[in-house]
RNA sequence: GGGACUGUAGCUCAGCUGGUUAGAGUGCCGGUCUGUCACACCGGAGGUCGCGGGUUCGAGCCCCGUCAGUCCCGCCA
């Protein structure tokens, strides 16, 4: 209760718990200020009335102890309030003090000094205790409770159940690596956790829990980014009888009372693109549209300059794209280069560049179009233009690298802007460059677009998926499809992957068997709950919406995972570890 | 798997072109102090410059390797 007493309490004998968070000794007497998850709250010792003894003790007791303190809570003299601190017009007035927990010398700073960065990543994650004693990542906690329970309260009224599935699953050898479990009862066996319930929440629909609902943890094991966990949580919702439209009206109500939990409003319906139109004009499949600067296509522009570059591009079947940037000619030589830099670190050979100024185009190309390039490219005064040339699977993401860092230097994005964007009719499947065959956009799950049937045979790379997913400033937030019913369609798409009848029933069996046992038609969706939260709390690492996070090597610096095992327990679940590598770089250092 | 950055006192950081005894703030310890709130003031302790090797008369600084953390690419159906 330390951080929610006012002037209301004046007058009233509390006792308070908490640990200390700062002490001010000035001699005769002597302010603690103590701290729980709701605040904090000076508690001054004076002889007035504190006994002697129980003022040498606040003297003495080092901060982050746990102490309880009895006393009176008192309205602060008019020159000694503190407008910094919620508490800040009162004080307790201790008669006692126990110090129930006493603290070293804490390894890393609770009550940072202002302006004091906060200690190093690693000592953090090494001394979560105490990092979690911060009140920023208190607050995070606290808000990530309340969107969790938002989500089954507004799941749990609209019909949904909340159904646990298994941690220990089966194996599957697509998508992401696994994390294994080995079976002591089966030698030679393993488990897998799972990467997320999709097959699961699908049955589950097959045997008529018609509307599910789970916070589900999954394991990826895969390489990490800041926004990136090994282990996660997903809100993931399948329901059945319903077709796009009830999945995304589901959705953005969900979005809505998240959002509102955090003290924001959300409006909807969310704009719609379909992901060709958004790698059109965006260059990407979760476009930010908190601002314009649309891709545009200026092949036509280029067509006949006697230019090499765009020639061989235009003539190898590639186009020429770029974007405009409304008063970009006045960015540096070098702010362009820097550009072009993000540009080629994406893929791309370079960028070519023209600048309007003073009512003519400049730049190296200049010479090779035509006198009416700037109005057939649109550009006025003081704009930049910059092109890639080339195949649209180079000029889509070194377009899409440019755009964003352009809009931040441009400083066109309005700040605390929500842009959300569906993007609609994905394709199914798209061909995997080194396998040469097709792998599933979204997962072997998805229901092709009805009207796309016919080319799963003819053209299963023009054929669209009907999967969706919701998009907030170019980060997805989201996605989900509807899903396959019936068997033998799944049986096609399987076989569209590479994916033989006989390996369809070895790893998808039960799935198959569900479907002959009479499917309703069902789709769902599932979001990232951590990453929601981290926008929400507006934290930029997943690490502060986490209680006990891994590294970027995914390991768990506070309690040391993973780690060794005893041999006893190796043989017992007839495993022999290999670590040769390991070995041969050690003798070779000798 | 690849790239970049970082690693100096408990914590946050400075340390020049390679040159005498490696510094500051804060925390910690001791002292003074009855209205502070980053209390103030005085004094003190505190260092494997991540680790290993090399270059050099001499390395915190240069080179190679390695470990850890962070960010990015690949990867993440």
């Amino acid at each position: 209760m330390c951080g929610s007493l006012r002037t209301a309490d004046a007058g009233t004998r509390v006792r308070i718990g908490g640990w200390v968070h700062r002490r001010r000794d000035l001699g005769g007497i002597v302010f603690l200020d103590v701290r729980d998850r709701e605040g904090i709250v000076q508690v001054s010792f004076d002889p007035r009335w504190t006994p002697a003894e129980v003022l040498r003790g606040a003297a003495a007791v080092g901060v982050e102890s746990v102490v309880l303190v009895e006393g009176e809570v008192g309205a602060r003299p008019a020159e000694a309030r503190n407008a910094d601190l919620a508490t800040g017009e009162v004080e307790v007035r201790a008669a006692t003090l126990m110090t129930l927990g006493p603290a070293a010398t804490p390894a890393i700073p609770v009550a940072r000094t202002r302006g004091e960065e906060p200690a190093a990543e690693e000592l953090r994650l090494r001394h979560r205790v105490l990092d979690l004693r911060r009140p920023e990542l208190q607050a995070n906690l606290v808000l990530r409770h309340r969107l969790l329970q938002a989500t089954r309260r507004h799941l749990s009224d609209r019909g949904f159940l909340e159904i646990e599935t298994p941690i220990l699953t089966k194996p599957t050898p697509e998508g992401a690596r696994d994390y294994l479990v080995p079976s002591r009862v089966h030698p030679g066996e393993f488990y897998a956790l799972p990467q997320s319930p999709q097959l699961y929440k699908q049955l589950l629909m097959v045997s008529g829990f018609d509307r599910y609902f789970q916070l589900a943890r999954c394991f990826r094991d895969e390489d990490l980014r800041a926004d990136r966990q090994p282990e996660f949580t997903q809100i993931d919702i399948e329901a059945s009888f319903v077709q796009r439209e009830d999945i995304v009206t589901l959705a953005e109500g969900l979005i809505v009372a998240l959002f509102a939990e955090a003290g924001l409003a959300v409006a909807t319906p969310f704009p719609r693109l379909a992901y060709a139109d958004a790698m059109e004009r965006y260059g990407v499949d979760r476009p930010d549209l908190r601002y314009g600067l649309e891709l545009f296509d200026a092949s036509d522009v280029f067509r006949g300059a006697d230019f090499g570059i765009t020639r061989a591009a235009l003539a190898a079947g590639g186009r020429v794209r770029g974007l405009r940037l409304p008063g970009g000619a006045r960015f540096s030589r070098k702010q362009v280069d820097e550009l072009e830099a993000i540009a080629k670190s994406a893929g791309a050979a370079g960028l070519i560049r023209l600048r309007s100024a003073g009512g003519a185009l400049e730049g190296p190309v200049t010479r090779f179009l035509g006198p009416d390039a700037a109005a057939r490219l649109g550009m006025a005064d003081g704009d930049l233009a910059l092109f890639v040339a080339g195949p649209d699977h180079v000029s889509n993401p070194a377009l899409d690298r440019v755009r964003q860092e352009a809009a931040r230097r441009l400083e066109l994005i309005p700040p605390g802007a929500l842009a959300f964007v569906w993007v609609l009719d994905f394709p199914l499947v798209e061909r995997d460059a080194e396998a040469g065959r097709f792998t599933a956009v979204h997962h072997p799950f998805t229901a092709p677009h009805p009207d796309d049937l016919a080319l799963l045979a003819s053209d299963p790379a023009r054929a669209r998926a009907v999967a969706y997913d919701v998009v907030l400033n170019g980060t997805e937030l989201g996605g989900g499809s509807i899903r396959i019913h019936a068997p033998d369609v799944q049986e096609r798409v399987f076989r569209l992957l590479g994916i033989t009848a006989e390996e369809a029933r070895a790893r998808f069996g039960f799935l198959l068997e569900g479907l002959r046992a009479g499917a309703p038609p069902h789709g769902g969706i599932a979001f990232g709950f951590d990453r929601l939260a981290m926008l929400l709390a507006g934290a930029s690492s997943l690490r502060d919406v986490i209680a006990y996070p891994k590294t970027t090597a995914a390991r768990a610096l506070f309690e040391g995972a993973p780690a060794a095992v005893p041999p006893e327990e190796l043989s017992a679940l007839h495993l022999r570890t290999d670590t040769s590598d390991e070995a041969a770089g050690a003798a070779a250092g000798d």
